[in-house]
DNA sequence: ATATTACGTCAGCCTTGTTGACACTCCAAG
DNA sequence: CTTGGAGTGTCAACAAGGCTGACGTAATAT
C-alpha cells in the first residue's frame, strides 16, 4: 500500500486515484499553498512589529466579540502563558480591550476596539483578496472541493471549533 | 465589496459565491485543517527531539534526491544559516548525506541515507494516511477542486516549485 | 588575476511555543 | 462559612526555528 504503485484491483472503491504519489503531491500543495495564505498578512504586521499570532488572536475574537480567554485558548491551542503575551500587548496598544464577565466576574470577555477593528480589516481584506483571485481561478465546484477536504482533514475538535463559528458568523 | 454583503448584482460572472464570510470561513478551515495536516508528523518528531524544519528538509530531499543546498533553500524559503542548523544535524545523526559535486565541486549534493529514508518513510506514511482518510470522505470531485484551490493561492514562485516537483517526481 | 558563487559557521537577536510555580478573584458545594 | 476548584494574570526559564551580519574557504567564471 505505501509502495507507491497504483492500485491494481478492479473493484477498488474510488480509490483509483489514491496512489501515494498523488497524496505526496496534496501534501506538497498544503506546504506552498499555506506559505501564500499567510504571506500577505505577514507583511503587514512586520510593519507594525506583530506576528501571526497577534493575527490569530485578533481574527479569532472578531469572529466571537465577547469570547473568554479559556475559549480562545481552547481555539488556539496554544497555553494560557503564550496567549497572554500576546494578548497583553494588544491591550497594551489599544487594540484588544477586556471586561470582567457580568454573570461570572472571574471570566474576561475580549473585544476588539475601534483600532483593533480596523487593523483586523486590513488583515482580512489582504487575506481575503488572495483567497478571492483563488476561488475565482478555480471556480465554485472546485471551491466546494477544497472546503470540504479541509474540514476532513481536521481533528475531531477543531472540527467542531470550526463548525461552531460557523453557526454563530455565518 | 469588503462589507459582508453578497453582491448584489446578476451578471456578477461566477460570484455569487464569495461572500466575505464565505472567505472567512475559507481562512479558518486553512488555519484548522493545517493543524491537522502536520500534527501526526510532530507527534512522531517529538520523540526524536526533531521539529518541523527537519521533516520539510527530509520531505524535499527525498523527493529531489541529490539536490543542492541552494535548491533547497529556494523552496522551503528560510536563510542557509536557518537550513544549515537543520542539516548539520541530520547529517551527524546518519539521517542525510552531502556528497561533493562531480561537475561543479561547490555543490553539495544531499540524499537520504537508508535510516533517513526510513523516517521519512515513517512520516509521510502518517501523514499520508491522513489525507487520504480525508480524500476519501471528501470524494474524488472535491479532491480535484481542493488541489485546483491550493495552487491557485500560492505564490508564482512556489508554483513553479511545486509544479517542477511534480514533473520530475510523478 | 580577480570577482563571484556555493557553502559552512559563529554570534546575536526575535517570536512564539513550552513547563512550572504562585497569586488572586470568584463561584459552587459541603 | 469554609473550602475546593475554576478562570485569569504573571514571573522565570528554556527551546525551536526564524532572522541579520560577518567572515572564511573552495571552486568556478570572467
Amino acid at each position: 500500500m505505501a509502495d507507491g504503485r497504483a492500485p491494481t484491483g478492479i473493484g477498488g472503491e474510488n480509490l483509483l486515484f489514491l496512489t501515494d504519489e498523488q497524496l505526496r503531491q496534496g501534501s506538497e500543495a498544503m506546504f506552498f499553498a499555506y506559505r501564500g495564505f499567510t504571506a500577505d498578512p505577514d507583511r503587514i504586521l512586520m510593519d507594525l512589529a506583530y506576528g501571526r499570532a497577534h493575527h490569530r488572536a485578533i481574527h479569532f475574537i472578531n469572529r466571537a466579540p465577547g469570547t473568554t480567554v479559556n475559549n480562545l485558548l481552547n481555539i488556539l491551542g496554544v497555553t494560557k502563558q503564550s496567549l497572554n503575551r500576546v494578548l497583553r500587548t494588544l491591550i497594551a496598544d489599544g487594540l484588544v480591550e477586556s471586561k470582567v464577565g457580568r454573570n461570572d466576574k472571574r471570566e474576561r470577555h475580549l473585544h476588539l476596539t475601534d483600532a483593533g477593528k480596523a487593523l483586523e480589516r486590513q488583515l482580512s481584506d489582504a487575506q481575503r483578496a488572495r483567497l478571492r483571485a483563488a476561488y475565482r481561478e478555480a471556480g465554485p465546484e472546485a471551491v466546494a472541493g477544497f472546503r470540504k477536504v479541509l474540514e476532513a482533514m481536521m481533528d475531531p475538535e477543531m472540527r467542531a471549533s470550526y463548525a461552531r463559528l460557523r453557526e454563530t458568523g455565518g
